[in-house]
DNA sequence: ATGGTTGAGCGTCAA
């Protein structure tokens, strides 16, 4: 017996502040689960009626004063899975993993905020990319010493984005925090551990793809100057349930939204 | 080459 599900990432950049978007969030993926990165809320100010009033009656977050933060919100029974370490021994906020309840099995689901890494591309100068590429050996590593992957999904903001086509221009991008070749073939090797890109699945890796905008920009649609950063990872296993994905373009219009927009698969299980 | 914008939370730092 198979089940329909449906994860969707968004990276909310405050989830007090853009509490008020969840609604449109809803309404246009209608997830099962909602994976959110940068919700930049300590536990002890975390809206805690504010899961359920959606509809996600079960939900985990993990979040510190002023920056990152992440938080799982589903409408099927989760169980906290604490078995990761404390990443680069930092106690940041940027990973959550639960076991959703499913009727067919449980699935185990990974929620990640991947280090930005600051703005120079050198690791000996620049203490934040080294953070960033260490974090993703170190996660790289973990999941290569567990047990073979099967019914597992991976989201969330990893901040790398890994093909020619997921950024606006290859060639300029190549010596910018987020496309630079120690990046991409870090985000790889972690992937190659058992992982098979759920987005990149239904889209031809020709095609340009991206899930972010800088806010920095007049006009972000017409400059069009994206990244994808934003990613959904399967199991190899659950690879023939892939059913459709969606990135949630429109998001970058909503009112004082988030420079990122959600990203969801649906998959059978 | 540089600057451009946003959020947390009150001076800057992070992105």
């Amino acid at each position: 017996m198979t089940e329909r599900l449906r994860i969707a990432t968004w990276n909310i950049n405050s989830l007090r502040l853009r509490l008020p978007l969840l609604p449109l969030l809803i309404e246009a993926l209608q997830p099962d689960v909602i994976c959110l990165q940068e919700t930049k809320v300590p536990d002890d100010l975390f809206p805690t009626g504010a899961p359920a009033e959606l509809g996600y009656p079960f939900a985990v977050w993990r979040g510190m004063k002023g920056y990152n933060g992440v938080a799982i919100l589903s409408r099927l029974p989760l169980q906290p899975l604490d078995t990761a370490p404390d990443w680069c021994a930092k106690g940041d906020c940027r990973h959550l993993a639960v076991a959703l309840d499913l009727r067919s099995g449980p699935v185990e689901l990974h929620n990640f905020y991947v280090p930005a890494g600051g703005d120079v591309p050198d690791r000996a100068t620049n203490p934040k990319f080294a953070h960033k590429l260490d974090f993703v050996a170190e996660a790289t590593a973990w999941f290569a010493g567990r047990r073979a992957l099967s019914n597992t999904v991976l989201v969330g903001d990893l901040n790398i984005a890994p093909l020619e086509h997921d950024v606006w221009s290859h060639k300029q991008l190549l010596d910018v925090v987020s496309h630079t070749p120690p990046e991409t073939e870090g985000l790889t090797a972690w992937l190659q551990q058992g992982f098979h890109d759920a987005v990149r699945h239904f889209v031809p890796a020709e095609q340009k793809l991206y899930t972010w905008w800088s806010y920095r920009n007049r006009d972000w649609r017409a400059s069009d100057r994206g990244r994808r950063l934003d990613h959904v990872w399967v199991s190899r296993d659950l690879t023939d349930g892939l059913r459709a994905q969606t990135i949630l373009k429109q998001a970058r219009d909503w009112p004082r939204t988030s420079d990122h927009v959600p990203v969801s698969v649906e998959l059978e299980v």
